[in-house]
DNA sequence: CACTTATATTTAGTCGACTAACTAATTTTT
DNA sequence: AAAAATTAGTTAGTCGACTAAATATAAGTG
């Protein structure tokens, strides 16, 4: 069955993805006690460095659209792990803290993710792993000059 | 800003996650011309190699559950690229064909996709590349191995 | 043959991620 | 001071990915 083509496949996002989804898998399996959801370390890791930054800030930091971030967080809120509330100073702004329900998920939810961290790099060297890393950011170089490339392009009016 | 923090962090798999990111954020761009969402090129290129096949066939391949599958080919079928047909010796088995319009998307999102594979590896040596191809198997290996040991975990009566 | 079990697909619901449009608050401009 | 522009967050809608339950069809059993 091709379930095994993933050793076969010459394409390495190909196989980049899989494992990114294997991984993916597995941190929802790790979590599930803590009614946490693979994409939600990120946020609490971010809060518990970062008390009280509103919405905007949070989106920034990790990349997202404030509706993500506002939808994440109302779910987060809902479970009880996250509070909001609105700035003192401007009351366009929201700003996020952690319950200490949301503190005592996170320490788990940090020991659970390192020991994943720990476990996907089983069997890999320090120097490979370096060597993993300078080839990654390179590839995210090149994206992001692709991005730009490709966004400059959509700017032209005699675009194609 | 933190939004560079990429370049300073330790962790591999943070560093993954925002590359594969970055890159489906360029596909999304590459392919908005065909009609074509970033998820659907595994499966358009799948039905190139393999007319006709059940959508069990498919979510194995594809290593997707069959409600994915279901969900996308009936979007797939909105946008024309895809008809599905049932099986003429089995009423409950659905295959799916190209259509001439899948079939033209698809010799595009071909291009695309090499030219954005072949941006994505730019200073990289092939060196670099077969010793990448080799850590991310093992990554595999490793998660796969972890998976099983929390499958394992989750079925033992007296677990945590 | 009737009933039970198995199989393939679908539906409904959850999540995260995005886009576009909207709402309310604040700042800037006239 | 009023109007216009900007800002922060929200809502509705799209996508893909999953789970659980439902539905229809086929195979197996007594």
């Amino acid at each position: 069955m091709e379930r095994q083509d993933i050793y076969e496949s010459e394409s390495l996002t190909f196989i980049l993805s899989r494992m990114m989804k294997l991984r993916r898998s597995n941190v929802h399996l790790l979590l599930r006690d803590q009614e946490v959801y693979p994409g939600q370390p990120p946020l609490l890791f971010h809060l518990s460095r970062h008390e009280g930054h509103s919405q905007k800030e949070i989106a920034q930091h990790l990349q997202l659209t404030p509706a993500t971030v506002t939808v994440m967080l109302k779910r987060m809120e809902k479970t009880g792990h996250v509070e909001r509330r609105p700035d003192p100073q401007d009351q366009r702004i929201s700003r996020a803290y952690l319950t200490d329900k949301g503190r005592e998920a996170l320490s788990e939810v940090k020991e659970a993710m390192n020991f994943l961290e720990i476990q996907c790099f089983q069997h890999i060297s320090e120097e490979e792993k370096r060597m993993m890393r300078r080839l990654l950011l390179q590839m995210y170089d090149n994206m992001k000059s692709f991005e730009q490339s490709l966004l400059t392009e959509k700017d032209q009016p005699n675009r194609k």
